[in-house]
DNA sequence: GCTTGACCTCAACCATAGTTGAGGTTTTAG
DNA sequence: CTAAAACCTCAACTATGGTTGAGGTCAAGC
């Protein structure tokens, strides 16, 4: 079961949902949620049915990749809104958009790299005597008025 | 207003909720919610408002850590659960925990990495035509019986 | 001793990202 | 032609991590 048709070519090169649910690894439910947000659409048969032209597996893969890498879906619904639905994205769109999505990447590595900078300086100075520790501490704390943890 | 009990230190070192608030940055409604999970802990008065003890900062900033790296509060609780809610916890403790999550955060950091690099070599590539890309093809795809692009 | 800000509980709601199920229709294979 | 697989819609539900509001109480300062 799930081959029956889903695993040959449709005619007229358009694919069913079940056969793109099986190509990108995303699930029929949620490719049917993505088009109700707008992310990718489709052409429907006489019976209502959905077909996708083979542009949006790129469109859908494009999705997945901005999943891995934790872009929400309304920021990639802003970006798809400026690539056409009824085509593949240019050569160029795509290298903007994975440029920028590139840039967003690395700012969360950035933010990763600084916490395991500070844990790791916890780690090394016994900081839960909670003294000048950049991790427990973020800025602002360290009570002023109080009696509290002694302060060197 | 807001500071009227806040900004003084309670007396017999508890703090009220509002104190921890201030004093952690963390919303007194998400207190109330860690405290219904069993993240964190507090005495009552007699007319029933809670009040913690010091070393409860420590805990809740440890929470505020663990946040910020991405580990679900479920987690969480798994490890402070191994830790007494009505002490500090002990510095072998906080360093077996802290190493752990570092370890996730390394995790995060090198599933990063590998997408940067993915990201980076489409970049180069022009990947759009969906060859043979490390990136749109997840491992897996390549539409086995596919009259489908053109695979080289 | 009373006012006012801080606090309480409980239920409902928000956003994100979908999944699940009911009830019914379409398409394809034999 | 018919059975079965795949599809459809719509509503409700899941999980995570909280926030908001109603309705009422507590505690500190004047």
């Amino acid at each position: 079961m799930g081959e029956s048709r889903a695993s040959q070519p449709s005619p007229d090169d358009l694919l069913a949902v079940g056969e793109v649910s099986e190509r990108t690894g995303v699930a029929v439910s949620a490719l049917h949620y993505y088009e109700r947000l707008g992310l990718i659409a489709s052409v429907r048969t006489d019976g209502n049915q959905r077909r996708y032209p083979r542009h949006m597996l790129r469109r859908i893969s494009l999705l997945v990749v901005a999943k891995r890498i934790g872009i929400p879906l309304a920021d990639v619904k802003e970006v798809f809104d400026t690539i056409p639905l009824d085509a593949t994205p240019t050569h160029q769109a795509w290298q903007h958009t994975s440029r920028l999505w590139r840039e967003q990447l690395r700012e969360r590595k950035r933010a990763i790299e600084q916490l395991d900078a500070e844990i790791t300086g916890c780690i090394g100075c016994g900081c839960l005597s909670m003294k000048a520790c950049a991790l427990l501490n973020p800025g602002d704390l360290l009570g002023e008025t109080g009696q509290g943890p002694r302060r060197l």
